[in-house]
DNA sequence: TAGATTGTTAATCGATTAACAATC
DNA sequence: TAGATTGTTAATCGATTAACAATC
């Protein structure tokens, strides 16, 4: 008898999503089971109402009087954000930053697995051993493997025509590292992971600072 | 006679700001001197209305019948965001991740330069040379230059603790990569760059994919 | 001048917060 | 049972969109 939950959750929602996750590793390791809304709310700067509202739409680890079972809820986090499902990618575009992506053990814990990587001129990295090949090998590759997304980690000026390669492949889910905007199908999944963005907030705050 | 534009620019509004140079990039490189906020949404995605109004708090390049004078627009924009103003950064945790961001040459278009990393255990990489300098060496190093921006790198378990590190130092901004919360006073301001978060958006959306 | 396109005011939509009833 | 804490309904807030007046 599992509760239906609701079927769609709003992107600030999932946002906030994984920040939980981090809550609930710190209490784990603090050798706690169960935490309250108000206690999570504190930590992360949230107000208690809207983490409440937020793991409402996710999870029924909540009982009233003792809060949120903290292992149930990390499933149902897990869950929902696809992280208990293992995937596969290849990447596009082997330079400091897709190096730095292929190299990062974190992605395990988030259900993703770079099989290989692609360059038009692959340089040798020790570290990587046989996971760079050259870009012409990709179709072969994601005809024999099965493949569920595509990291796009080329230079703006390359990051189109990645795309196209990776549409005609059949891939069906682009995260895109490179800063522009990808022209492709309306059906395909993309993310964009534009570190300009970030900046550009980060400097903003900065310059506009509240005085106390 | 300047104009006053608006004080406080809305988040939503800010993470959109880089994706309207990159069109005005593009549109460069093809020639043009004007865009009109039609010409605009379209290549983005955008209504026409959202970017009217987006640039209209930062700029008074457009004029009616001609739209966008987009050689001004790219100026106005560049301003806010805080990307004509150099400024200098540390990075703590010199790690694949690290390695990367330093190597970046993207960011000396955003405003920012990368003058040293800092690591417990400094590996050689050749790339880097001299920029490499042990952790303790920070104080000292910040207390020689004028550093706007610590980037923290290191792993999830050592952010807190370089977060006091770079506090404690003087700087009152950290541009944070490490997968967790960082506790610090209010007067930092802190930009975290969690790769899960866009991890999770991009599952659950494969996930939940609508089948037409 | 006429018409295209901007900037702005009003209406809508969605997310956050407040108040409170449900429940363990 | 009494009380703490959840889940939910209603109120508020802010961002997006629609309609249209201003302007080059």
């Amino acid at each position: 008898m599992t509760t239906n939950l609701p079927q769609n959750i709003s992107t600030p929602t999932l946002l906030r999503l994984p920040s939980y996750l981090d809550v609930i590793h710190r209490a784990k390791n603090a050798g706690k089971t169960r935490l309250s809304s108000a206690e999570i709310g504190k930590e992360l700067g949230y107000g208690s109402v809207q983490v409440r509202k937020d793991l409402a739409s996710v999870s029924n680890a909540g009982k009233p009087r003792t809060g949120f079972d903290i292992y149930k809820l990390e499933d149902d986090i897990r869950d929902t954000l696809g992280f208990n499902e293992e995937k596969n990618a290849v990447l596009l575009g082997v330079g400091h930053l897709g190096r730095a992506l292929m190299n990062y053990e974190g992605f395990r814990e988030n259900g993703l697995h770079i099989l290989a990587g692609f360059d038009v001129k692959p340089t040798h990295d020790s570290t990587l051993k046989d996971k760079v090949l050259t870009l012409n090998e990709l179709e072969a590759f994601v005809a024999e493997n099965v493949i569920d997304l595509a990291i796009i980690c080329t230079p703006a000026s390359e990051a189109d025509r990645a795309a196209e390669t990776i549409v005609n492949a059949g891939i069906k889910a682009i995260w895109n590292f490179a800063p522009t905007t990808l022209h492709v199908p309306d059906e395909i999944v993309v993310q964009n992971e534009n570190i300009a963005e970030s900046l550009g907030v980060l400097w903003y705050n900065m310059i506009n600072k509240k005085h106390d």
